[in-house]
DNA sequence: GATCGTATCTGAAGCGCTTCAGAAGCGTCC
DNA sequence: GGACGCTTCTGAAGCGCTTCAGATACGATC
């Protein structure tokens, strides 16, 4: 194996092409501070010399801002995106991001993820609904980086995108609620990791570490206990539709079987329509099933789903917004929540008599 | 606002305990090069003045190492995630790098792939499935990026880890001839993209930019062929379940409906399935349904899905130990195929009669 | 013809760190 | 008592680039 050439640097096609590594940089920096004869004949110089360009990290160095975003994760990558919702909100961000030249650098959540973000070339984090007391949070602090958060948690002097959870969560409850039923369910997100899923108190939902998580419950709580409603509240085993579907099994065959049941999010709605299918239960008609978020998942559902739309790639887009100006030392206003609207589907009728 | 404060470098820290800079580096990367107690003083001081560690990309730039990688995705982040199998293999890889405090670097497909890959502060890149030409593979080689292909397209210089897709398939085919099914679909991926979905023809299949696709119908088509069977050909409208869904409906009502599905990934296959319920045809007394790749779609599946089983996790493990030996100027062994098995479920039985 | 403005290019000072070749100090060994 | 080997620490040379304050040249301006 020989050793591999050194690859060119900024000074030999300066040298080359017998100019100044300052004119050279120009040439790719600041094309309105050289002839345009001069710097086409630079950029032929460093193609002939195999230059890719200058070197993305000592250009950072130089003038401090590096390409890269940080997208915090609370959970494992493949965890983490079984819910669309995610991957949509993801895609707007890395889309509003990457017209700029920029990229997202992915953490997830686990044991290395501070070490990892210690080292992050990124002038910019943003965290997707992180725990309250997530580690790497710390991280960030420390190293002084700027800071989006969607959906919580919040933290002092840091940008936070949030939905209107709650208002959704009323309304879907409300739906649910004067189409008269009694026997209301509520299917969540785990409230700790490895659980089997199954009941928790109604306090105990109240004070998940997400911040989404609680509003959605506050919502739900807010109108159903209004209505006299005590409603079952049981954690699925994941976030995953076959985690749901599992859970919802239990839900559906238990001593008190509800008559509707109201999801965290779309993906646990699909695994209750998985179950009640499997156990013969006719939605609407025996059963009534209300997702969160109108994910591609809600559309396309059998039957499709009512359930809570939020503007997952407004999120993504206004996250991208505050981030921008976070890094140029803008201050941005805080944003209001994110509008939501109740989408009636065919998941959701009168309760049965 | 005030101007924030500059932030503690090492020569601050190295300063105020009195140290050189060379001693407070050491503190920080080579502990062995000094006292434990010298040390310890050293981390307290930076502590103190709210140093955050040695900034990572001026350490990168002189060390000549830099803690991410790239992952080169061919679409959009939503559509890309749509499949679980990319989510488990981008896990398995994400966490097989972690402990070194590397991460990865998101760089979906897209216009701005290339310039975002020229930017990226990255020492190797993972391509995950591009078509043959992906532009943005220009910039790995101009680069001189270290490379780890998966799936495909081959690169020379790159590290290849592929999956043995081309017999996966072929039992496959071999499973539905046996069970006595002589009409046969295969459902693939998009051709191109923005397709509403439907038939191709088979040398069209053949010819698919990503080598995955043409290796699974080839492996199809060559068992099949064997027995006297000339399959139909169909392009989804997209890689997610609901677009396989709607495919499939117009493929199980066509003029000649299959007995039997082949279906190029697991989402597709459960597609079909729920196109079939919906059309009250029922599986698998009158319809055969084959996925591929065995994520946990299949296996939640109603029925759970016969399907292919590839080693996705340690897919990203070995792009992972692969990615390790190319940065440290290795060149390892071309890895063999990863195996596959073939998975029975309740998905496939004898044709109907 | 002196002054000025403009376009073009350069020198040099960093950006914040790693690392290598020593230097210094000190106990050991024969 | 001098050579030797350790451990511990330092000086200085980069890593490859951006950018700012000039320098230079030249036609325009009055």
């Amino acid at each position: 194996m020989s050793e591999p050439p050194r690859r060119p640097t900024l000074d030999d096609v300066a040298a080359a092409a017998g100019v100044s590594r300052a004119t050279a940089s120009n040439a790719y920096n600041r094309p309105d501070q050289l002839s345009a004869a001069l710097r086409t004949e630079i950029l032929r110089v460093a193609r002939r010399l195999g230059y890719a360009g200058p070197h993305p990290v000592a250009r950072s160095l130089a003038a401090r801002r590096s390409g890269a975003l940080a997208f915090l994760l609370d959970a494992s990558v493949s965890t983490a995106f079984s819910d669309p919702a995610l991957s949509i909100t993801l895609d707007a961000l890395a889309t509003a991001v990457a017209p700029a030249g920029d990229a997202l650098l992915l953490v997830p959540g686990g044991d290395a993820a501070a070490a990892q973000l210690r080292e992050a070339h990124v002038d910019c984090a943003v965290a997707y609904s992180l725990p309250d007391r997530a580690p790497v949070l710390r991280v960030v602090r420390e190293r002084g980086l700027p800071l989006v958060v969607l959906d919580g948690p919040a933290r002092r002097g840091a940008a936070l995108v949030r939905t209107d959870d709650r208002a959704g969560a009323a309304a879907a409850a409300r739906h649910v609620v004067d189409l008269g039923h009694r026997d209301v369910a509520i299917l969540g997100t785990p409230l700790r990791t490895g659980t089997d899923g199954g009941p928790v108190t109604a306090e105990q939902a109240l004070t998940s570490r997400y911040r989404v998580d609680r509003e959605r419950h506050a919502g739900y709580r807010e109108v159903l206990a209004g209505a006299g409603i005590e409603p079952a509240v049981w954690q699925a085993a994941g976030i995953s539709r076959p985690a749901a579907a599992r859970t919802a099994t239990a839900l559906l065959t238990g001593a008190a079987p509800p008559t509707a049941v109201l999801c965290l999010s779309d993906e646990l709605a699909a695994g209750v329509l998985d179950a009640a299918r499997r156990l013969g239960l006719r939605v609407p008609e025996q059963l009534t099933v209300v997702g969160f978020d109108d994910t591609p998942t809600a559309a396309a559902a059998d039957p499709p789903l009512t359930t809570v739309r939020q503007d997952l790639t407004g999120k993504g887009r206004l996250a991208s917004a505050l981030a921008t100006d976070l890094r140029a030392g803008r201050h941005p206003h805080p944003p209001p929540p994110l509008p939501v609207t109740l989408v009636v589907r065919a998941s959701s009728a009168a309760a049965p008599r």
